[in-house]
DNA sequence: ATTTAATTTCAATAATTATTGAAAGTTTAA
DNA sequence: TTAAACTTTCAATAATTATTGAAATTAAAT
């Protein structure tokens, strides 16, 4: 298979993908995009590459900004920005973890602490079942919540080892 | 809180964080829904306790139980269906990783494996930059793919080694 | 200070996805 | 076998979400 073709279709593919997932396919195509480049594009070079507008460009781009995937590249010389991606697949997968449980799964356990607390009749049958099920999602989500904090930590001591290391 | 008012806040909550991950509001919905019942439900209590048509109802159910989320009960000197769900949180996690997995992480991977080997100059730095990145996230792939098997059996021992234990 | 280059915003519009509801199909009971 | 109860399907429509593109804004160069 011939380079561009397999760029085309692992971008396709990632924004199928990100679609399925709750990511605007735009989106997820503008970071894999950014990912399989061996420089930092522009934003002309993303619209030519995806034949999408400066506007959706410009949206997406920032919002992948946001999710600390994509940074901004000054580079001597030239007037415009260049945009580059966290290419450790790790880290990128780490990042998407740590920000999807914040924006998504957080608000839910916050609403779940809420729910604890019901007024009535605690022997009734569908007292039970609430309390029973709501009460279960809570505790797995704390449970989740400590796995999620030891991979994260993980990958932060294994960041900082090896950064650290270049002072050494 | 009272208990009906909880439900509802449960219901709306799980159907949010339902859309964000990809999964259609109304499915959630019914699921949590069923997640909560103290008893199985009929299409007709969907549909009056969510305000949805028989349409929805019948599409969206049928689609938890291909998840294997929902199961139909029939009820003895009854003429209609009734459903409920899986209620084993650690279980239904199990479940929605292993058929996410199956229907959008198992075709991706398929896709990577395709575009590993690529025709031209190898020492090109675009060359390199697209295969070092797709083949990290095979790889990547591989390791979390490990990680759900392991998860997915000791689920799978504990479930049969409860079950086995009522013959015993 | 002015021009030029680039970025950002956002109302209008397009594209996608979800929902309805009525007709067709199926199953059960009499 | 017929009628009633219930389920399924799907074309039409509604609701949501994404995208455009041109105007406004900001930043850089002359």
């Amino acid at each position: 298979m011939k380079l561009e073709q397999a760029k085309l279709e692992f971008i396709q593919s990632w924004g199928v993908l990100g679609s399925q997932w709750g990511i605007n396919r735009t989106m997820a195509q503008i970071h894999a995009l950014l990912l399989v480049a061996a420089v930092p594009l522009s934003a002309e070079e993303i619209m030519e590459a995806l034949s999408i507008s400066r506007g959706n460009t410009n949206m997406n781009v920032r919002e992948l900004m946001d999710w600390n995937l994509v940074q901004k590249v000054i580079v001597a010389g030239e007037r415009k920005e260049f945009f580059k991606a966290e290419k450790d697949i790790w880290k990128v997968a780490t990042i998407i973890m740590y920000e999807r449980k914040k924006r998504e799964l957080d608000p839910m356990v916050k609403v779940l602490a809420q729910l604890q607390n019901i007024e009535g009749d605690t022997s009734n049958d569908e007292h039970k079942a609430f309390t029973e099920t709501v009460g279960n999602i809570y505790k797995f989500a704390g449970q989740a919540e400590k796995s999620l904090s030891t991979i994260i930590k993980a990958e932060e001591n294994w960041f900082w080892g090896h950064f650290l290391k270049l002072f050494k």
